[in-house]
DNA sequence: TTTATTTAATTAACATTGTTATGTTAGTAA
DNA sequence: TTACTAACATAACAATGTTAATTAAATAAA
């Protein structure tokens, strides 16, 4: 191994080093209660040697975005090897759904901390990739269930369809990890509810 | 008028100066954006002053989102004010997200962070009394909607069904806010993709 | 009327945090 | 041996939430 491969080694593994702290800490604790300075006595470095990998804080945060972004994407590829449309949207939906509980941190550090998603890493994620795009697989599964004429006629928009569809399990998981256990409501399980949604907008939008 | 009343309303007056304030520029640009120096600029007082009507920046939010979360009660009991109860869901969803459009950061505040979920701020919110709870609402009407046998026979727990329903209107929102505009995904408008949402699930468990 | 007291507001300062400018050190190359 | 470079550290700056000390004005008491 070359002395500049070390190099690039070694500071790969710093950077990653600062990613899993950054994650730990940001998981646990949100975005604004974490210093660079915490996460740099994590990692028993200086809070300067962060920005020798990461621009600002923001671009630490966007990078782990990133990072999630792709692995709930493949999440739901994996549930997406299904021939029936709208038994696709079940597994694909529940595999969402499932992501979220199972990560709340990568979740809400995805689709809630209000971080501007930046053109250039978008391509990055694979937006427009229909290999890779979750957006993109849910459309299409809304156009193939619509050429098979599986809905009722009056559903012709495929966006509006698998907007409104991404709604309805965006919502189980934003409610379940930021409300559920107060204790004003008798809460059903996450899993019951994420069913329940999915089945009703299903049998909703079927011919 | 007393002394003392004068007193007392010129407090009024400021206390009042600074929620206006304070509200308006949170909504236009986000609470980690706007300083307590811009408020006090703001009303053209000094920045302690604010420290002399609330504790701190905190307290200031909450009070905002306090009032705002009865505003938002109101408007969803506004829209209940309609005796056929699936038509009651749609008018009362459609509340619901129109106040999260309107005042996204409050909605943030109270449905998407931690901060707010004090015990004791949840009776003054009025959780529990029927009259000012929009989720005892939600459901009463889904109670209302199986006794009227308007749902398919599989649909008997108004909780879940509640919670279900909920979620759709809250995803809604919650995506509308966290990532609207991202431009890899042809985004219809809220309203469009809030009614269609709606629509969908009350198809989906009618009878 | 004059003096003391209370209230409302201000100015100045402090602590924290993101960030940068300026070293410093240890390995590598000349 | 000397110069250079990469990887760090220390110290400092600027912004921001917040508090301490202080002033000025209104009111009460003498």
């Amino acid at each position: 191994m070359s002395i500049s491969e070390r190099r690039e080694r070694d500071r790969l593994k710093v950077r990653n080093k600062i990613l899993d702290a950054a994650r730990r800490l940001f998981a646990s604790e949100g975005y604004d209660a974490v210093t660079m300075r915490r996460v740099a006595e994590e990692i028993e470095y200086s809070p300067t040697t962060i920005y020798l990998h990461f621009k600002d804080k923001d671009a630490l945060i966007r990078e782990l975005c990133r990072l999630d972004m792709m692995s709930l994407m493949q999440a739901i590829q994996n549930a997406a090897d299904e021939p029936e449309p709208l038994e696709r949207l079940r597994k694909t939906g529940m595999a969402y759904v499932t992501f979220g509980i199972e990560y709340p941190n990568h979740f809400r550090l995805m689709f809630m901390s209000n971080r501007l998603h930046e053109v250039e890493q978008l391509a990055e994620m694979g937006h427009g990739n229909p290999e890779t795009d979750a957006y993109l697989l849910l459309l299409n599964t809304f156009e193939e269930a619509i050429a098979k004429q599986l809905l009722a006629p009056e559903f012709t928009d495929p966006h509006l369809l698998a907007q409104a569809f991404w709604a309805g399990t965006h919502g189980v998981v934003a409610i379940h990890i930021n409300l559920y256990g107060d204790p004003w409501i008798e809460w059903r399980s996450v899993e019951e509810t994420a069913k329940m949604t999915i089945n009703v907008m299903i049998r909703g939008v079927q011919r």
